[in-house]
DNA sequence: CCGATCGACTAAACCGGTTTAGCAGTCCTG
DNA sequence: CAGGACTGCTAAACCGGTTTAGTCGATCGG
């Protein structure tokens, strides 16, 4: 009935339980033919190696955490942590580790804390990075080893730490030269919180952008990353004087919401105003017009993550795959600067 | 520098490891005096349990498990599971259960086996339910306790078994009252995969609330609920040769796709065409025009699935709290039938 | 006043693995 | 041919809790 242990098989090969430990983690000390027989009985009596055990025992977890650090639905309500999570999944199931799931409100230092203290995890995937984090220090404090999804870390990271190295502006920076490269002069910026990391750099790569190409820096309106807040921010940005004929939002999401709200005033996309946003999720393909986007694979950064964590927790070096550039999709939100703007100049 | 044990807390109250144990599970004999010193220690020992060694010794995970079965990205894109998630960790966080994540191939018998075959977990949650879902009765015969995301079963769920109640029918019934009272006749459906039972089970509702309102079951494309397959069912229902007054959609991706292709085409909505969705996702209420939509509480869902897979775990009945009903979230992507249409009629 | 009962607690087994110490037997060496 | 090294295995400790069996002293009934 119940599952057969590693004692039964001992029993059951006539060894000894230590023998039938070192024959099935292949190491040295036994025959050929002890260790093979050891295996085939193992086989047939369908044993299976019991993670709880063997966690109390070499005293590691066998699983590493993912904390999901989101107020309510705001912040990227899109499709990140499915496709983050899949990519981590392929990873860490291959290498008989599990991911643990924990929903803490943001800044919840006792998350962090309660998951190291509890010992259920070998390390942790640190998202949403903030500009002035504290997670990593107390992470280091804790001991507990820790991949940061954003761009590699300025300091020295801690001998437990990675950064995964993933960096926004080049795509940013893409959707404004195609911008440029289209005659468009006033370029603005619909930004994510500027106390996010992603929100930042983002917002910095447009910025620096504009200047390699000698035009001068557009309007910004900083918004969360929200439906609500994109449509907003593009209230705002038609509600000037000398509204922009280009904006690049943060993500898709507000991209829609600000697409939309620029329909309703009747101003053409892309004849009036050209539109790019980030992340290419399913949707903003389907739009009216097309949503020009930069495309990021999440799914390889979720693997990439998960090979960078395995290898902090084992303490072995090693190569990490090169997460796949971001690259810009462009479709039908995005065309040449309407013609009394360009004449302006 | 490493943890406190149960050991530790012994030795420097002076007493034996089992009388620790007794005074921290509040079992009886222990005396009022020397349980309050024992807590006194441990308190200042800053000792915390060990969810590894309590699990092997009394042989449960701890934890319970959902495993994710979405091929790509397709099949609800959505919100879905990180606000289902965020319900779960809610009640399972107080009861010291974690909540283990696997992501798994479509029908995946294998992900399940894996799950109690480690006894990793000491439950599960199956989403994603299709019509003949063999997963139950694997599950059953796994003797692995679960709870699945879906109406109440109509043969009787095993003992170790429960089904969450969710109905998807009175959002989609209300829906459907709506276009009728605004004067529509010819109201179609664009569904999702007729093999899962939240698809089927919104085009049943659809097709009862027309006959219950005396009306002819309109056109109805099956989609996937990806924002491709509502464009194209979109398409399809427009080149009819009579084309409904209105659509209701089974979920708010595919209304947004089915949406933009109208408006694509000179279509307005809704003067020409009325469009509802189901879940409502936050870009909802931000589109142009806002979509008319059925709102769930994924959420309370998640909160409910916890609490009563726990209830089954731990073998106790008892009463789960109602899931708030869905409800009809009127906008102003449904209007009154065009006219044309109603004087034919 | 003696044996039974009860309360409070200790000692030890147990969960299912890993790992270390030790013990025969064999082989090599001087 | 004794001594040391090596091979192949066993026995037992250990991880950190839970749980059962048992011990000891005090209380109680007869």
């Amino acid at each position: 009935m119940t599952r057969p242990t590693i004692n039964d098989v001992a029993t059951a090969a006539g060894v000894s339980k230590g023998a039938v430990s070192f024959a099935l983690n292949g190491r040295p000390g036994i025959s050929e033919d002890t260790r093979r027989r050891i295996l085939e009985t193992a086989e047939t009596l369908g044993w299976t190696p019991s993670p709880r055990a063997r966690a109390l025992s070499v005293s590691k977890a066998l699983a590493v955490g993912l904390v999901i650090a989101r107020p309510p639905e705001i912040l990227r309500a899109d499709a990140f942590f499915p496709a983050f999570i899949s990519g981590l999944e392929t990873v860490l199931s291959t290498r008989g580790h599990a991911l643990l799931l924990q929903v803490a409100e943001h800044e919840d230092h006792a998350a962090y804390r309660r998951l190291v203290q509890e010992g259920r995890v070998d390390g942790v995937f640190v998202t949403d990075l903030q500009v002035e984090d504290e997670r990593p220090a107390l992470l280091e404090q804790l001991g507990l080893p820790a991949v940061v999804i954003g761009p590699h870390l300025g300091e020295q990271p801690g001998p437990r730490q990675a950064a995964l190295g993933v960096d926004d502006a080049p795509g940013v920076r893409a959707a404004v030269r195609h911008l440029v490269d289209l005659g468009h002069t006033r370029i603005a910026h619909v930004s994510g919180p500027q106390h996010l990391v992603h929100g930042r750099s983002r917002r910095d790569a447009w910025s620096q952008a504009l200047r390699e190409a000698g035009r001068s820096e557009g309007p910004c309106v900083e918004a969360d990353f929200s439906a609500e807040s994109g449509a907003r921010a593009m209230a705002t940005l038609l509600d000037l004087p000398e509204p922009p004929t280009a904006v690049v939002f943060a993500n898709d999401l507000m991209a829609m919401a600000g697409l939309s709200l620029a329909q309703s005033r009747g101003v053409s996309v892309p004849d009036d105003l050209s539109i790019t946003g980030f992340d290419d999720i399913e949707i903003s393909a389907h739009l009216q017009p097309a949503l020009t986007t930069v495309h990021t694979d999440v799914v390889a950064w979720g693997r990439a993550a998960a090979t960078r964590l395995l290898q902090l927790v084992d303490g072995v070096g090693g190569v990490v795959p090169d997460l796949p550039e971001a690259r810009l999709v462009v479709r039908s939100s995005t065309g040449t600067a309407p013609h009394r703007r360009r004449t302006n100049r």
